[in-house]
DNA sequence: GGCATAATAATTTTT
DNA sequence: TTATTATGCC
């Protein structure tokens, strides 16, 4: 145990007073003049640019607190609106310990996601809300909220077809859309624009927004339309026009595809636009208006509301409800993230805001969740989208009571985060072409806010590698840099020191990459961890399990067929197999040897034994598996359905690897923000991958500007002839003026890089992309050699418990039977904090020594220095009542093939109420793929606690400090306890 | 260098 | 389906 860890006194509610010292991020106790500027300006509108790591979250938290510590303003005076669910969390604990006010006095304090206060909105106030848009239909109580994707896809599907059936005059779009469910995409667009359809039209200016504006069209038009080459070479759109009507016939009215391009010159006419735009859409927009409508209406008489539809109501109701308005707005209004907001969102803030105290904080930079409707201009055009908004709202009534032209705007401007060589190189970025072509706007850079680093020293190296075995000159790079003087990062101190397998994060653009990446590891024994998400259902994996069990319930073909195309039969072969049902002798064999088999899970273990998976996808699988129900009563049946649906519904699971606590992190860049790392591995930047060389597909798009596009397909009776008829050429023309280009994938290789505190890797593969080509970097051609890792040796990892000799406990309450002497008789050995050090911070130790201080009731309060640790941990005991006891050891008796064996385990803490019994580790976050372990360990305590307590609830939960996520953990039975002794013994 | 055509390969994820 | 890159021709 070492580390000063809390020393630093409670502190007071003015920033003026604090100390001025600690150098790391967010936290830090005094805020710089910017963030100053910010905090105490809490009057009038702010826009604040706020780029990586400039302490954001800092200055937001102190700002909140600065306001409801005024003496007339209550937390109910302020809205404050996150991105996620977790952020929300996070701000309301900092906020917490820089405000007089309580965690709990703040519990019903507005700091939510737009989606949760208009579903708080609507329940409270929205009964009456879809009568607005002429739907005869009520929220209610019962009404609920559809969050999963897939189960609306499959709603909407259902609902399309009796819309199909009732409407046969809307057959020829149908016939049009080569998908259906794209019309959901269109909903869904709509309604995060603002856009809504009411009985017989569009919500308020609705339609203006569906038929664009022409000239916003002939600006786009212009832009692509412009010659290049001083002149010399024709403009983008003629070029691309060049395929007009290449492989499609249209109907007889269409322009001639000189006439459009325009002859002999160098840029299409500019008749051009006004031909395309002027397109006659009447009937389809009576067609997405009629499908949108009814839609809201299938959903309400189902008593759901998607995401979107939740904001959609909200909005309606703070429109056409004056009083109610009046009623739910706020004093003070901040959206955090604003780069992520949809213009819907945008708007909906401008209602709830009753006066002009509204602050929008983000960066531009950043913005990378577009596809779900995030709109970049809301950030980068702040003034001109509130004039416009608030103008649109406050066209027939006030609805918007403050003037909006006053706009104040602040910069942060210094990075608490990286090296100054990171932040210079992070602007390059936002520059670079993504495919060799293309010509990039220098000009954002005059948008750029430039950062300047307070890092102590700056030794940063960025660099590219690049081979066609991809993953393994990554694990060999990586090897190079663990332990390497020439790529130090920053110990706590400021001081370099020679980085650990901890400090390296490799970030993908792809979730397939980092689970290839992955899987190599997994060869050499690398310590690598993935974290995120995986459709776990869909892994090889989890079908081949599928299909064995398929084979085992009905001897089903597409379970043959599957566990043959994986053995290597050609089609053919397999055919011919299946007619005869004559199945290879060895796949017979093993059928009957997994047919003797009762408990699933045994047959499951069974199937991935022999195809040799080891690792953490079936190790998550057979987990998942069991936990959704107990073994013993599970049949084959459940389990195959329950896989089906797995796989059906493409639900994700978090995957927990065991690579120890000192391992690589691999993330894909957008779980990866927000989050920051000594050393960034920017991999899989291979041509084609990223950025990825493909564009959207949907048949029937909207944009605002140009309003909808049509094509209708006429397709031959022949299902798939050629060529097919197009009734609509605009399609064709318009869809040249709208491609968005790459800046998006620009601002996420900004985001990429900007997680960096000292160094950068680039990697590629066989054929790097453009991006890997034009970064000012070195890259160089790195030949594998990856060192196979022997993990005892190189990384630290916690054991789970010992196998110690026969000594079984003797007392009977759980903390005696946790007797010190017990333990130490056992001679299990115990990690050093050292082995835990976490990015040479003692990580684990700074927050359980503040975690068992603060249980304990001592006078300690969370340390500021850039980690939310011990603020976590401080919330979450605050959030206990009962007996705390910290550190607790236990021992198990365990007999094990006729022999007296005793395991023990440690936990952090045990919480006892008077009919239950919480047992609970603290985990950093970084440690999360040890979960499994971690599992095994808590187990042993839970089942000696259990035994001793039946009549008390017993339960075991992993908390992970820095994410502070809170996780129930399913107790590894006895006999699977046994198996792991006798593995290890 | 400019233009047209053929060959090629294709995504991220929260509420 | 569509955008990029490679190619072949002027």
């Amino acid at each position: 145990m070492s580390d000063p860890a809390v020393d630093e006194p409670a502190e007071s509610d003015s920033a003026a007073s604090e100390s001025a010292k600690g150098d790391l991020a967010e936290s830090a106790p005094t805020p710089n003049a910017k963030q100053r500027q910010l905090i105490e300006n809490t009057a009038g509108i702010y826009v604040v640019d706020a780029g990586a790591g400039t302490g954001k979250t800092f200055a937001v938290t102190r700002r909140y607190a600065a306001i409801v510590d005024q003496p007339d303003v209550e937390p109910a005076d302020v809205l404050l609106v996150t991105f996620t669910r977790s952020a929300a969390t996070e701000m309301k604990e900092r906020i917490v310990d820089h405000s007089t006010y309580s965690l709990r006095e703040l519990a019903d304090a507005s700091i939510q996601t737009f989606h949760s206060h208009c579903l708080d909105l609507l329940e409270e106030h929205g009964y009456r809300a879809p009568t607005h848009l002429g739907i005869d239909d009520r929220i209610t109580g019962a009404t609920r909220v559809v969050e999963d994707e897939l189960v609306e896809a499959e709603l909407f599907r259902e609902f399309l077809d009796g819309f199909q059936d009732d409407h046969p005059e809307y057959a020829e779009f149908f016939r049009a859309l080569s998908d259906r469910s794209d019309l959901l995409d269109v909903v869904t667009e709509f309604a995060s624009k603002g856009v809504f359809p009411t009985a017989d039209g569009w919500y308020r200016d609705g339609e203006s927004f569906v038929d664009g504006d022409f000239e916003t069209f002939q600006d786009l038009f212009d832009e692509v339309n412009e010659p290049r080459n001083g002149g010399s070479k024709q403009s983008v759109l003629r070029s691309k026009l060049n395929g007009y009507g290449k492989r499609r016939t249209y109907l007889p009215d269409a322009p001639d595809k000189g006439v459009l391009r325009g002859d002999g010159t160098k840029q299409a006419p500019e008749e051009t636009a006004r031909r395309a735009f002027d397109e006659d859409r009447e009937d389809l927009k009576a067609f997405v208006h009629d499908v949108y409508h009814e839609y809201l209406a299938f959903a309400l008489s189902r008593s759901y509301l998607t995401f979107g539809f939740l904001q959609l109501f909200a909005f309606v109701l703070l429109c056409e409800n004056e009083s109610l308005r009046d009623r739910v707005s706020f004093e003070y209004v901040m959206v955090d993230e604003f780069q992520d907001t949809s213009e819907i969102q945008f708007k909906l803030a401008l209602l709830l805001a009753g006066t002009d105290n509204l602050c929008a904080v983000g960066d531009w930079k950043q913005s990378i969740y577009s596809f779900q409707y995030a709109d970049v201009e809301n950030i980068r055009s702040f003034e001109d989208r509130i004039d416009r908004f608030a103008s649109d709202l406050n066209d027939d009534q006030e609805r918007v009571a403050f003037p909006v032209d006053d706009v104040e705007t602040i910069e942060l401007e210094e990075n608490y985060r990286s090296t100054q060589s990171i932040l210079d190189f992070s602007e390059e970025t936002l520059v670079t072409p993504a495919s060799n072509n293309e010509d990039v706007d220098e000009d954002v850079l005059d948008d750029v806010v430039s950062l300047s680093s307070n890092a102590s020293f700056d030794n940063t190296t960025i660099e590219g590698i690049h081979h066609p075995d991809q993953h393994e000159a990554v694990l060999t790079k990586i090897q190079s840099i663990v332990g390497n003087d020439d790529y130090a990062v920053e110990d706590e101190d400021g001081d370099p020191r020679p980085p650990q397998f901890g400090d390296v994060a490799v970030l993908t653009r792809t979730r397939d990459f980092g689970r290839e990446l992955l899987s190599v590891a997994d060869d050499y024994d690398f310590p690598m961890a993935y974290d995120g998400g995986v459709e776990l259902f869909r892994t090889d994996q989890a079908k081949l399990l599928l299909a064995w069990l398929r084979i085992l319930e009905s001897d089903a073909d597409r379970g043959w067929a599957v566990v043959m195309e994986e053995a290597g039969y050609t089609l053919d072969e397999i055919d011919h197999v299946l007619e005869n049902r004559n199945y290879p002798s060895n796949m017979v064999t093993f059928r009957e040897r997994l047919d003797a088999m009762e408990a699933v899970g045994a047959v499951a273990r069974r199937v991935f034994d022999r195809y040799g998976f080891t690792g953490e996808y079936a190790d998550v699988i057979l987990h998942t598996v069991q936990s959704l129900h107990d073994t013993s009563t599970l049949t084959r049946g459940d389990l195959v359905r329950i896989v089906e649906r797995g796989i059906e519904n493409g639900s994700t699971h978090d995957v927990v690897t065991s690579a120890g606590v000192d391992s690589v992190t691999v993330q894909t860049i957008h779980s990866a923000k927000g989050l920051e790392y000594p050393i960034v591995v920017l991999a899989n930047m291979n041509a084609g991958k990223f950025p990825p060389n493909v564009g959207g597909s949907s048949v029937v798009q909207y944009e605002e500007p140009v309003g909808l596009r049509q094509r209708k397909i006429y397709a031959d009776v022949e299902e798939h002839a050629h060529p097919h008829v197009y009734d609509n050429w605009t399609h064709d023309v318009l869809r040249h003026c709208l491609q968005d280009d790459n800046d998006e994938e620009r601002r996420l290789l900004y985001v990429a890089v900007t997680r960096a505190e000292n160094h950068v890797v680039f990697a590629g593969g066989e054929d790097p992309n453009t991006f890997y080509e034009e970064l000012p970097f070195e890259g160089t051609r790195l030949d594998p050699a990856v060192e196979p890792v022997d993990r005892r040796e190189t990384v630290q990892t916690q054991l789970p418990f010992s196998v110690v000799t026969p000594e079984g406990p003797t007392g009977h309450t759980p903390h005696t039977l946790m007797d010190d002497a017990v333990f130490e008789d056992a001679d299990v050995e115990l990690e050093t904090t050292e082995s835990m050090a976490f990015r040479g911070r003692d990580f684990g130790s700074r927050v359980h020594d503040f975690a068992e201080a603060y249980a304990l009731g001592e006078d300690v309060s969370p340390t500021t220095d850039g980690h939310d640790d011990q603020r976590h941990v401080k919330a979450f005991i605050d959030g206990l009542s009962g007996d705390l006891h910290v550190e607790e050891r236990a021992v198990l008796p365990l007999e094990i093939d006729g022999e007296q064996v005793t395991v023990s385990g440690i936990v952090d803490l045990v919480h006892e109420t008077a009919d239950r019994i919480e047992i609970i580790d603290y985990k950093t976050d970084q440690s999360r793929r040890a979960e499994s372990e971690y599992r095994k360990q808590l187990s042993v305590y839970y089942h000696v606690v259990s035994e001793c307590f039946p009549e008390k609830v017993v339960t075991a939960r992993l908390f992970y400090t820095a994410t502070n996520e809170r996780r129930t953990i399913e107790p590894v039975s006895l006999a699977e306890l046994e198996d792991v002794v006798r593995a290890s013994s």
